[in-house]
RNA sequence: GCUCCCGUAGUUUAAUGGAUAAAACCUCGGUUUGCGGUACCGGAACUCCAGGUUCGACUCCUGGCGGGAGCACCA
């Protein structure tokens, strides 16, 4: 429809003999003005030396097929035809999981590398934070058409291992003992303290440690070790399914990490000596000069990740495009890293995209992943579940006991907290006003959603049966938003911005939440009823598909 | 000190260079016995400062001020 206006638009400045103008066509900001603007006859009029609201009405004069209007200064207002919107929600209902996709990326292999959390440590709910980001990208790359796999790469090896280690060896944990994935959390903690503190002794036992788990040559350390990887591996399998993340691949840092050395080694023009380290100048380009390969040899993240990104399509075959999602910190390592790639894999190095996204605090205070001092992910959502479900007893006392449906009312809060702003800016969680289940929040879609099936239901009963037969004169509002979604899910990708999917989500419940406060849908003797019947269905399967973009659930009564 | 990101109602967040800067929380005042009031309607309230570019600036440029991240062997 847009196209189609730019076209027609395009096709008037031909007759008026004027070129060049990069007039743009977009959805005006107040939905009143109209379905489309377009600003044409304001830059027309600086080239014509007129007055923008006389070229708007030259324009106008000339378009032929839309209802049009001037409004302001001199802009061009489109209101689209009844039907076009009939046929909108009808599309929408028949198309099901599949209305609002499109074909922005079709035929495209995407990558999408994201959670990246650390074994032996504790999953914390930054990981949590960016487990959310990630997952939305990855699924508006999939709504998109491309062909997307879901990669983890997980640092199995390094100085935390060590620590980790170290700490279990003091708790006598042993291979042939059960412990936990919270064990090994203790185990790390005490470990990164006695690293920090002043006995150097310690020190030295860790660091020997270390290496000896980076070259497996201590047989009892490597069967420690191996069991607490394996413990630590299964509890994080645990979370993805909770939150609802299927990765194809998994990597890790101690396969990246000789790959890794090996890269630098061959590569002694990029990668020089450096205070007995070999570092990759950034300086001549602006950026910060890195170690790749540290004073005693081994590979630091940077080496690793410069092999990762060869694994990766040995592994799973070419990509068109890889995104590799982290937290900021680790953006302006990533510029350098990029520049490195550059000269040692070209060719990956230009379809590797690093999105870096702010952090989450909560508002009791920052979160430290070094201290041990850290929030379980698992902590959380239990806790963020259980008022969930204090909240669902309350008002659906027989849905009370679904601790399923509470944790996917818990995870919806967190999720839309995560994705409702901006991913680059650092946001902050309230967990009174992600639980609030007012107003702008997960909780409010899901429950937005609960309802229209509960009205279908109702509906249905009283023998409306949703259809595009009889149609009111005007359409709703609403029916103004509906047929929007897929733009905003284009839009969305492009700009790596699932808040915008977040939004629009928040502005299509509240309007049919006004819709649903105006007009009865249950009431057979009405006879726009199966219309708005139909109009509610479309709203549902919307409001669904979009929080499935958002990696939210959409259950059907709450 | 240098680099990058960011400064919008009391708070959390929106706004490809466009119309009266938009929502939510909070607050104040309301809601037709009509389908889930976890809803709806209305009021009050905002662009850090100073210049510049533009018909038009929250948006772009310059300089301040304030916050975050990073600045060589952690990731």
């Amino acid at each position: 429809m847009k196209q189609t206006i730019e076209k027609a638009i395009t096709g008037v400045l031909q007759e008026l003999e004027v070129a060049n103008v990069p007039f743009t066509v977009e959805h005006p900001a107040d939905i009143a003005h109209g379905d489309y603007a377009s600003n044409v006859a304001l830059i027309a009029a600086k080239q014509l030396g007129k007055n923008p609201r006389e070229v708007a009405e030259e324009i106008v004069a000339k378009l032929e097929g839309f209802e049009v209007s001037i409004a302001g200064p001199g802009f061009i207002n489109f209101n689209l035809p009844r039907d076009f919107f009939a046929q909108k929600v009808s599309e929408s209902v028949e198309q099901k999981e599949q209305w609002g996709t499109h074909d922005a990326l079709t035929g495209k292999t995407y990558f999408v590398e994201y959670t990246d959390p650390n074994p032996f440590k504790e999953f914390h709910i930054g990981h949590l934070f960016t487990n959310s980001v990630g997952e939305s990208l990855s699924r508006l790359v999939q709504f998109a058409g491309a062909d997307t796999k879901r990669l983890c790469y997980q640092g199995d090896v390094g100085m935390h291992v060590a620590n980790a280690v170290w700490g279990m060896q003091q708790m006598s944990l042993t291979p042939e003992s059960s412990f936990t994935a919270r064990d090994l959390g203790k185990a790390y903690a005490l470990g990164a303290t006695a690293y920090k503190g002043e006995d150097e002794v310690v020190k030295t036992a860790i660091k020997a440690l270390n290496k000896k788990i980076y070259e497996r040559t201590d047989e009892e350390v490597n069967a420690l070790y191996d069991k607490g990887r394996e413990v630590s591996l299964a509890y994080f399998q645990t979370i993805y399914e909770m939150v609802g993340t299927d990765f194809d691949d998994y990597f890790f840092e101690s396969e990246a990490g000789p790959k890794g050395k090996e890269l630098v080694l061959d590569h002694p023009d990029t990668f020089v000596d450096g205070d007995g380290a070999k570092v990759f100048k950034g300086e001549e380009y602006g950026l910060h000069t890195r170690v790749f390969l540290n004073s005693e040899g081994l590979p630091t993240y940077e080496a690793k990740e410069l092999a990762l990104a060869k694994m990766k399509e040995d592994r799973l075959g070419a990509s068109d495009h890889s995104i590799i999602s982290t937290a900021n910190e680790i953006t302006e390592y990533f510029k350098v890293l990029k520049k490195a790639m550059s000269f040692v894999y070209p060719e990956l190095e230009a379809k590797t995209e690093h999105i870096g996204h702010g952090t989450v605090r909560l508002t009791t205070g920052k979160m430290s992943s070094r201290t041990g001092d850290v929030i379980a992910a698992i902590d959380f959502v239990e806790e963020i579940t259980d008022t969930a479900q204090a909240r669902i007893k309350e008002a659906t006392p027989e849905l009370g006991e679904d601790r399923q449906l509470a944790q996917q009312i818990a995870l919806g809060a967190i999720k839309y907290a995560t994705l409702k702003g901006n991913i680059l800016q650092d946001t902050v969680f309230d967990k009174e006003e992600a639980l609030s289940f007012e107003g702008a929040s997960g909780p409010y879609l899901q429950y937005t959603h609960a309802r229209i099936c509960s009205v279908l239901k109702k509906a249905a009963e009283a023998g409306v049966t949703p259809a595009a037969e009889v149609l009111p004169g005007q359409p709703y509002t609403i029916e103004r938003l509906l047929y929007r979604f897929q733009e905003v899910a284009r839009e969305a990708v492009e700009d790596r911005a699932p808040h915008k999917v977040a939004q629009y989500l928040t502005e299509l419940a509240g309007a049919f939440n006004t819709f649903y406060a105006q007009e009865k849908i249950a009431d057979a003797t009405d006879s726009n009823a199966s219309y708005k019947a139909l109009v509610a269905q479309s709203v549902a399967q919307t409001l669904k598909n979009g929080l499935w973009l958002l990696g939210i659930e959409a259950p059907e009564r709450m």
